[in-house]
DNA sequence: CAATCAATATACCGAACGGTATAATACCAC
DNA sequence: GTGGTATTATACCGTTCGGTATATTGATTG
């Protein structure tokens, strides 16, 4: 692999295992293999590589989101893809995936914070608009989408947590089971 | 305000906005204004310092979420009063929240999180120990209590966190829209 | 072959990091 | 008033921080 990629992983591995502000430019390039003018070479800065970082790992993410996405008249079917397509990234990239959810709930006033919340908001926006749509075949629906694309997007990322750490499967069974609860409630 | 109290308060502050590995005891001291001898005279360490806001904090909560999740039989009210004890605490503490929210889905290795953890650990269990208990009234909830207390807490974690961002109000109405889509799902 | 340019290394910058040795203050009991 | 104790300030420690000036390499290109 070369330096520029290998950089870019060290990187992540790093901040998903520490944090962005708890990670030392030095660490990444000494865990990379390369000296510290290499790595500025390539990414100009620490904030520069954080963004390069997102920019590798979050396009097919993104994509994928926004296919899914897609509603055509049936909301169970269009909830199930986003939720596949969740799942399936996540376990492609979990380690960028812990990234991720490491921005969740801290839109704080740091520099990469700055960066993580413009990608989750990409997201939000295309999953409420899901719901915005639901409306013509949902009517009870009506004035609650960012609720719901809130608690939605919640309980997508509960799920992927509880499996980062070994507390749970990460299969259909529990898909359908939280698809299910988020539709229908606990009790039934 | 006497020094102890204004470090923690100001430490609390500057943690919840950028985050503990982010911020400098240099920093917290100055916004103090008190030196960074009396700021390690009283808690030793940055970390003691860390570990001083979580207890200093933390104790009333814990209370409040271990008094609510007593189960006298009745699943729906217990789950009432612990959605009020989370958003009244939220309300009362909103900048502690915020830091605590800062650690949810951030399992890592830093001196930080592992603290976070077992508080964290210890809200879970309470929580989890209701569903365990309400399996006597609601058998069909059995063997999922594990994530009946992860997603409940996931839930009312997202609704404490759109109101932190100015995008709901945290009142009786998101409390009982909310606790009555986990129960019954958002079709009805 | 010479010129160029991307890529990498050596060595260094000032500033901020977490933490401390020492001494001066202030209060309290005797 | 005198001895002890808790609290605070001055000044400093070695280390690491993000970032860079400069030189060297190696391949491409005219």
């Amino acid at each position: 692999m070369d330096n520029r990629n290998q950089i870019l992983k060290c990187a992540l591995d790093l901040f998903a295992a520490r944090g962005y502000a708890a990670v030392g430019v030095q660490e990444i390039s000494e865990t990379a293999g390369v000296t510290k003018p290499t790595l500025y070479h390539y990414f100009g800065s620490k904030q520069g590589l954080l963004a390069a970082v997102f920019e590798h790992y979050h396009t097919p993410f993104a994509r994928s989101i926004q296919q899914a996405s897609e509603y055509h008249g049936d909301l169970p079917l269009t909830l199930d893809r986003i939720a596949q397509a969740y799942f399936n990234f996540a376990m492609r990239e979990p380690v960028y995936y812990r990234l991720l959810l490491g921005f969740v709930f801290s839109p704080r006033e740091g520099d990469d914070c700055k960066m993580a919340e413009e990608v989750n908001a990409r997201q939000f926006t295309a999953i409420e608009q899901v719901f915005i749509q639901a409306v013509h075949e949902h009517g009870n629906l009506r004035g609650r989408h960012r609720l719901y694309a809130a608690t939605f997007i919640g309980l997508l990322n509960t799920c992927i947590s509880l499996w980062l750490n070994g507390h749970s499967q990460l299969d259909e069974t529990l898909r359908q089971r939280v698809l299910h609860q988020f539709q229908h409630g606990i009790y039934s």
